[in-house]
DNA sequence: TCGCGGCGTTGATTGCGATCAACCCCTGTA
DNA sequence: TACAGGGGTTGATCGCAATCAACGCCGCGA
């Protein structure tokens, strides 16, 4: 609740840009100058009703590697993320893993089953957040159903996410699997005002293991392959340069296997 | 459009059952006696609402193999499943399927985006649909709240329901995947009134196997395991019966492998 | 009645990704 | 400065599910 390393970085350096790497604006002026505003749900209101919203608004940090809350418990709260990267996940009783997504900055969290988390969710870089009661979102949805409505339309872009996922795991080879990751993240990052050809991977290769379905040692010589290739530079491992999108592209679609 | 195979069975032989194998009476009488209302979007209507409803339903019958709408074809009409089973798929350009989930009574379809199918439906059984058009949906949901509503509520089921798929798909062995797919198609049908430890399977081992991300023969190996191990019989191909909800209920997890 | 095609099952073999193992690099710390 | 630990890469081997193949069953139509 109370941090002032944002103050380091209170005014975004790159303005066409929409986001800072620590945003606080969001925080020391609200709602109005929030940089992801237009991407979360809050983008259904018009300046005006901002003030109906922003009495409701708590603000959560994490460290990397620190949980936002785990499966199975309360779903008390739902979460705009504001700036960093969250993993989302499911266990299994043995402790095999599977992310099912990658969260970033405009991302609503929080998806329930009867009042419960459906996924675990981790910091997997430090990370800056908004909070939301449940209930206090449910009245909401009432009084503006333009907010409801921007929740179904972003839950349905999840579950189209979801199902491309499913025949990424169901029916992708490795090197189709990497490959649709790459293009997929970049995609989003673009999406969010970052530039695409030149991605960051916060997260690890087991992460990344995890999320796609195979296991690190896999994922680590199918990136080598990438490179060796000349279709991704890797300068250092948690940098990737996008240098032949179109071979990329057709790698991912299976098309060139 | 014009059919009148539905007079046959026009009345339902069990009356505690709110499905009978072909469900004529949502058209015979309209929406006020539609067994499935309860579960569809249409349960966010008060019976004296129906009024507005009704002039907007239009009606769909398919055979076996039908398709009803292709991915990438413009998302022109939603639908409601009255009774049948459907599938719905992804392809890949070589000819890959992956199966992101088979439809049953109450189901909605329909997902799209950016105003195309996000994936293919065809039916897998005979099959009974209510039709709306998209433009009389978005109307709908202005005029009832509650409609869209209930649309978010199903969608966040099928995300949930599409995170445990791929948890399933990336992270489950063959044998665990077959006893989760068994129970939760047990429990989905237990959900619309059907008994759940007597299942049919209206879909081929290869329906079967691109739903899981497995083979027809591994799909089969593994019912023939299940049932050497008396955890499921197999009197016919298509018929399966939970003798061990337990034990299925351990492999499916994980627990006893 | 036969032959055909679709579906399901089972057996034999193969090959790919998991597993096991070793090593490098970097960072943080004593 | 040394060392420990985590993350990443690469090599060697293994094992399981995919692949290839054959066969049984059934329904259907010629």
């Amino acid at each position: 609740m109370s941090s002032n390393r944002f103050e380091l970085s209170a005014h975004c350096p790159a303005p066409q840009s929409p986001l800072c790497g620590n945003d606080a604006v969001h925080r020391d002026q609200g709602c109005v100058k929030c940089h992801v505003r237009h991407l979360t749900i809050c983008g259904a209101f018009e300046p005006n009703e901002l003030q109906h919203l922003e009495p409701l608004v708590g603000h959560r940090d994490l460290d990397p590697g620190q949980p936002l809350f785990d499966e199975e418990s309360p779903a008390d709260f739902a979460y705009n993320l504001v700036d960093g990267t969250i993993r989302l996940y499911k266990l299994l009783p043995d402790g095999r893993r599977q992310i099912t997504g990658f969260a970033i900055a405009g991302d609503f969290l929080g998806l329930s089953s009867r009042g419960h988390y459906a996924y675990s969710a981790e910091a997997v870089s430090p990370v800056t957040l908004c909070r939301f009661k449940r209930a206090d979102l449910q009245r909401l949805f009432q009084n503006f159903p333009a907010m409801e409505h921007r929740v179904l339309a972003m839950a349905n872009d999840e579950l189209v996410a979801a199902q491309d996922q499913m025949l990424l795991l169901g029916r992708k080879t490795p090197m189709e699997k990497v490959a649709s990751f790459l293009l997929t993240l970049s995609k989003r990052l673009e999406r969010v005002g970052r530039q695409g050809d030149e991605l960051s991977l916060p997260m690890t290769r087991a992460d990344i293991a995890d999320f796609l379905g195979l296991t690190v040692e896999t994922v680590s010589r199918t990136f080598s392959r990438l490179k060796a290739s000349k279709i991704i530079g890797l300068p250092v491992p948690d940098k990737v340069q996008l240098l032949d999108r179109r071979r990329l592209e057709s790698v991912a679609a299976g098309d060139g296997a």
